[in-house]
DNA sequence: GAGCAAATCACCCGAACGGGTGACGCGCAA
DNA sequence: TTGCGCGTCACCCGTTCGGGTGATTTGCTC
């Protein structure tokens, strides 16, 4: 956030002086000052649209193709369905469970067979952060062991 | 999002206008030119972050698919799950791991979230064998954790 | 500027888990 | 009949997990 707002900084002197140099070239010598300003304008805007979609980045956007295929498999199928291709996050039950973003990684992590440890890793942050998202996630899918969590995270389609 | 576009063009050409307007009071007589595209460049920076907001925040479309295959499904499925009507037991792996009939049940009951004790009342014998059992199997999948195993199950095909 | 939700971290404690070892009975095949 | 695989059960010990409470910071909202 502070990193994006940073470089945000950044590319706004970068851009500045690039158009500062290309100024006294061509626009002020050839065209009107407007002609400039509307430059400036389309730039910084494209800047702003990157750096919205950055700051917002965290959610995901969900592209479903919907492709209702009727197959008459007659034998028996080795490999049904590779799960994740086609999975889709029930946000609505998400939000009605009150399950948040960083506790939801949590359950991702804790059904991926991660420790509490090795989920304290790989997010970068405190076992006991771990332990009261997880806790949290417990609370709000009423499960009693990750297992259990696991289990209902996936009936309820909150991970894949 | 057309809609978003229309609005942000609309807005654009206001606030040029605005400008316009302001340039020939303050902006032009008073002070430089540099100072009028940073006013330019701040306003459409802000309105590009707004829009790059807008555009992300695409309400969750949550499609169910339905995916309807016909399998053949065998027979001989002791571990009462909810079988998700197109599992098929690999069989194989099962074999080639050594992975006995009651270890098998054992982990199904584990990935459906339940504890030793249930595990153990469920299958009418004591924790400790559930436990020795459960211990098998996180032997033959190389897992250090019930969750793992589950992960590792699924994975394997061995389970829904 | 108060209020709130989210994320972060800490401590404690009892319960559950996992890992190891050992043992017993049963059925089956060499 | 002697192994062997399987299922069963027990005990111990260290680790992890789950539950509870409390605290701080940050960002957003009213």
């Amino acid at each position: 956030m502070r990193k994006s707002v940073l470089l945000y900084g950044i590319v706004g002197g970068l851009l500045t002086a690039l158009l500062k140099a290309v100024e006294y070239r061509y626009l002020i010598a050839e065209h009107s000052v407007e002609m400039y300003v509307a430059l400036v304008a389309a730039l910084f805007a494209g800047v702003g649209i990157w750096l919205g979609q950055k700051l917002t980045r965290t959610r995901e956007t969900v592209i479903v193709r919907e492709v209702p295929v009727h197959i008459e498999v007659p034998v028996r199928v080795e490999v049904p369905m590779p799960v994740s291709a086609n999975f889709v996050r029930d946000e609505r039950k998400l939000e009605s469970l009150g399950i948040t973003k960083r506790e939801l990684e949590i359950l991702g992590l804790m059904a991926a067979g991660l420790s509490t440890r090795e989920m304290a890793e790989r997010v970068c942050v405190s076992e006991n952060t771990v332990k009261t998202h997880a806790s949290r996630v417990f609370d709000k899918l009423g499960a009693k062991r990750r297992t259990q969590a696991v289990q209902l995270g996936k009936e309820l389609r909150l991970i894949p």
